[in-house]
DNA sequence: GTTCTAGAAC
DNA sequence: GTTCTAGAAC
């Protein structure tokens, strides 16, 4: 897949990465340099597709922003392509887009950005036989702070999953929306991530048709991975959302119902996946459909702490240890 | 999300 | 004594 770069005429900074897909701010501030007050921190949002090979161009801000002297307008959206120039506010800080392919983060011509970084992924064993969509590189997401404001910094735990997915290596599945990887720890024979390259941080950013799509088009994803799987007929599956994840970018979880894996050790393992706390995909999309948005019942956290309980004939068990040997008798191989 | 470990539970 | 959980640190 190619990579799009934004970059300053003005040659005021080095070329911002728009990475596939992501929504990104920009406006007064330290990425672009911008200290002109009639631009708004937040004046435009940017979405590169570097498949159709242009970026849309969202202006937030009140000032003017225009892509070749025709205004955007607030609130509007409009194409820009290669050749084109985008002035940020009135008719200053131009800037070009270019798409590139990704040699590596072979550099766009104005200035060097800088290398993204490259994340080491631990290896996950498996027993998927998946083929590869694609070997095509895709860039990570930003090798610098974050253009947006929000939280991305590649060192935090909780946004792990950002770099995972962005890894050839880790995928098992991808298309122009939504990349699908293995779990880094399974939490049964097979347990798969759909994620969208949309930047989507939970379920709480979720709103109107556009990301209603983007779940169909991910559960639809998720049941095409369970129909590839050898030993689907023998097993169960779920595909849904845990309703507070620990991990950053929205993920559906497709994982079949065994539970037989080393990687589910506690309380909170278990809970996040046989209590409400998993939300079937179908009732994220319901929920969205009817309300134009998703939220969280009150309380749900409590889930995580109720007593262990057999998802098939809702035994109690006291400990861990018991429920794993009480879940063989729910397997037949 | 995981790892580590103190101390509760047995 | 060992097993297991749960909370802190990352």
């Amino acid at each position: 897949m190619l990579t799009c770069w934004l970059i300053s005429e003005d040659g005021n900074h080095e070329p911002l990465p728009l990475p596939h897909y992501q929504r990104v701010t920009l406006g007064r501030g330290p990425e672009t340099t911008i200290k002109d007050k009639k631009c708004s921190r937040h004046q435009v949002e940017l979405k590169a597709d570097c498949n159709k090979g242009y970026v849309k161009v969202k202006q937030l801000g009140s000032n003017p922003t225009f892509v070749d002297s025709v205004e955007v307008g607030k609130g509007m959206e409009v194409k820009m392509e290669p050749g084109q120039q985008l002035h940020i506010v009135n008719q200053l800080y131009p800037y070009t887009v270019h798409f590139m392919e990704d040699l590596s983060g072979e550099p766009p011509p104005a200035k060097r950005p800088r290398e993204p970084p490259s994340m080491e992924a631990a290896d996950s064993k498996g027993a998927s036989n998946v083929k590869v969509a694609k070997q095509a590189n895709h860039t990570p997401s930003s090798g610098r702070e974050s253009a947006t404001s929000n939280n991305e910094k590649p060192g935090i735990w909780s946004n792990g999953l950002k770099a995972t997915m962005q890894d050839p290596k880790m995928q098992v599945y991808k298309d122009d929306k939504v990349v699908v990887i293995k779990d880094k720890y399974p939490k049964a024979r097979y347990h798969w991530l759909v994620l969208p390259w949309e930047s989507i941080p939970n379920m709480k950013a979720l709103r109107g048709e556009e990301h209603c799509d983007l779940l169909r088009h991910m559960q639809q994803v998720g049941q095409r991975m369970v129909a590839q799987c050898k030993d689907a007929p023998a097993l169960r599956f779920r595909s849904g959302y845990h309703a507070i994840p620990s991990m950053s970018h929205i993920h559906l979880h497709v994982i079949s119902q065994d539970f037989d894996s080393p990687a589910l050790k506690n309380k909170k393992h278990w809970n996040s996946f046989t209590t409400d706390y998993f939300i079937d995909s179908q009732d994220v999309i319901q929920m969205l459909e009817k309300t134009g948005k998703v939220t969280v019942k009150e309380g749900t956290s409590e889930l995580l702490k109720l007593p262990l309980r057999c998802h098939v004939c809702h035994k109690e068990l006291a400990t861990i240890p018991s429920l794993k040997e009480h879940l063989k008798t729910h397997i037949s191989v």
